[in-house]
DNA sequence: CTGTTAGCGCCTTCAA
DNA sequence: TTGAAGGCGCTAACAG
């Protein structure tokens, strides 16, 4: 077996020019059906594989999607939403013979912006934990190929899946519930929030909200403070599986039944969800769907939609008072 | 502002030649002082960025790693332990201008690793989850840029993870301690298991294995099954979190108390260990550092180590009985 | 619709 | 140690 073929060998074998073989390999320009036919077949016939690179090198478009993550933490990139994304992005690069990078942007990186700008390798960009104002900050090289993960960009509509949750709370007798928001700094922390206060003031109950920021360890903080604030409570909504996880743990050790005195519901459909007891009732947040949208929008071409569904799943944690 | 200055506006900036400043640039040619300064100068003043893509196909060398995950589950991509790895490789891939891109490889895919040799975008691969035999069936072009995770690649200290905890239940007073090992087909199984026998034996305690498959569907199982066959068991060490999990659940739902009865350890302190009550007992898993030592294997750099320690983490479920 | 001709931006022999 | 020249493999004008 010889060296790799290269276009030129598949045009030869088909009797064209490397130009008509280029046009049909790569379905841009015009080509005969004859001609489409003859380098189809010579291409199969060689055995013949694009060299990626030389491509992306020829139509100066780079080579890899880098996804940049918002965030102050250091460690935001093990991150479980982070790392479900970053794979999802990788699996989804790979038949394009594309490739994802990942990097933490802190909240104020001019100065990163402006390297992945000028780095002719960078294809396109996915941003993820924006805030609102990113997208008018961004270098002009990086406008029409970037794509947001999060408000404004490809989502979860948790606004239905929450609601679904609380409705069910409702449904099932609570009426006193309490909500653990996200950070009030957070564009995403918007839908889930109004959405509640909707639904509270439409059944005519009361609202009682505390921010929360996806960790447990402000659902522990967040449950006590709720039950201090407001003793009757009977049910905590929150919007990540995390901080419900923290609820579980502080009403456990508080002696608080759960679900017969207060039901718990979070937010991800986690791991965690099936791990903990009583089952966490939660909804699903298709991370693969949105980061592979997120993608394609950022290349370019038509993505799948914006807003993906988020659909509740109910385990024990607010079964029956 | 104009476009992006190329190595033949440096090499004219600092009177020289293309070849010259590549050769600085590059750091690979010989090159004098003098040149050496005035290339360095130049773009540095011209704010020279080299463009990756041009580079690596001068160099035949491509663009990406892939992660490769041996495995016959379909969503074996959404796995915490896969999402993390392929995480850390896009962190540890993006400041060399390369991406990372994650395929599912079936136990069977000779087609599949044909076509990533002959992928030309394909830099260099990295093969979790794979058997013994693997290496010897890889195809030639891909020799000598391919590197493993797990058994015989980088890898973590599991033995002395495990080791340790196993030594904890002895040494808090556990004499029928069960070991829900990995399934048998898994290079990484057979390390946690010599450890335990070997500390059982020397240690005049039984020894009692049952095989999981890292699910906590099987974990479940497994605990009813050491139950069963050995009653006054005391303790049940695992190799993941999530059999743990499992078992946990199994113990709680048959009225078994935890640590009082029985004792429970995983292996990976992932988020469920401390989601979870009791708090689980575990070792570290430094999948991000294998990770990035794979790459840098794959790669041919120098990497940092083969075998990364595990670290015991004492939780609840490892009190005293 | 097709072929010719330049690049894309860099690396790397080769002779000097 | 240096420079000139020829690729790396493909795409994209531009005539025909």
């Amino acid at each position: 077996m010889t060296a790799n073929p290269g276009l030129a060998d598949v045009a030869r074998r088909a009797g064209v020019s490397v130009a008509t073989a280029s046009r049909v390999l790569s379905g841009r320009g015009p080509a005969s059906p004859a001609s489409r036919d003859a380098v189809r077949r010579a291409a199969g016939e060689l055995g013949y594989v694009p060299h990626p690179v030389a491509r992306r090198l020829a139509e100066r478009s780079g080579t890899r999607i880098v996804l940049a993550v918002r965030d102050e933490r250091a460690d935001i990139l093990r991150d479980p939403f982070v790392t479900r994304a970053a794979a999802a992005m990788a699996a989804a690069t790979e038949p394009a013979g594309l490739g994802t990078a990942l990097i933490r942007l802190p909240l104020n990186a001019a100065a990163e912006l402006e390297r992945l700008a000028a780095d002719r390798s960078v294809a396109a960009l996915v941003v993820a934990g924006h805030d609102r104002d990113l997208p008018a900050r961004l270098p002009g090289g990086l406008r029409g190929r970037t794509a947001m993960i999060g408000v404004g960009g490809s989502d979860v509509d948790s606004a239905a899946g929450i609601g679904a949750l609380i409705q069910h709370l409702c449904a099932t007798g609570r009426r006193r519930i309490a909500l653990v928001a996200g950070p009030s700094w957070l564009g995403a922390s918007w839908a889930p929030l109004t959405t509640y206060n909707r639904l509270m003031r439409a059944a005519g109950l009361p609202a009682r909200v505390v921010h929360g920021d996806f960790t447990a360890a402000r659902g522990r903080d967040a449950a006590r403070e709720i039950r201090r604030r407001w003793p009757d409570t009977d049910a905590i909504a929150t919007v990540s599986d995390a901080t419900a996880v923290g609820v579980l743990r502080a009403l456990a050790a508080d002696g608080v039944r759960v679900p017969a005195d207060i039901a718990v519901t979070g937010f991800d459909d986690s791991p965690l969800a099936e791990a903990v007891h009583p089952g966490l009732s939660t909804a699903t947040h298709p991370v693969e769907l949105i980061a592979v949208a997120a993608v394609r929008a950022a290349l370019g071409e038509p993505a799948p939609g914006r807003l993906f569904p988020s659909h509740p799943v109910i385990r024990g944690s607010c079964g029956a008072a």
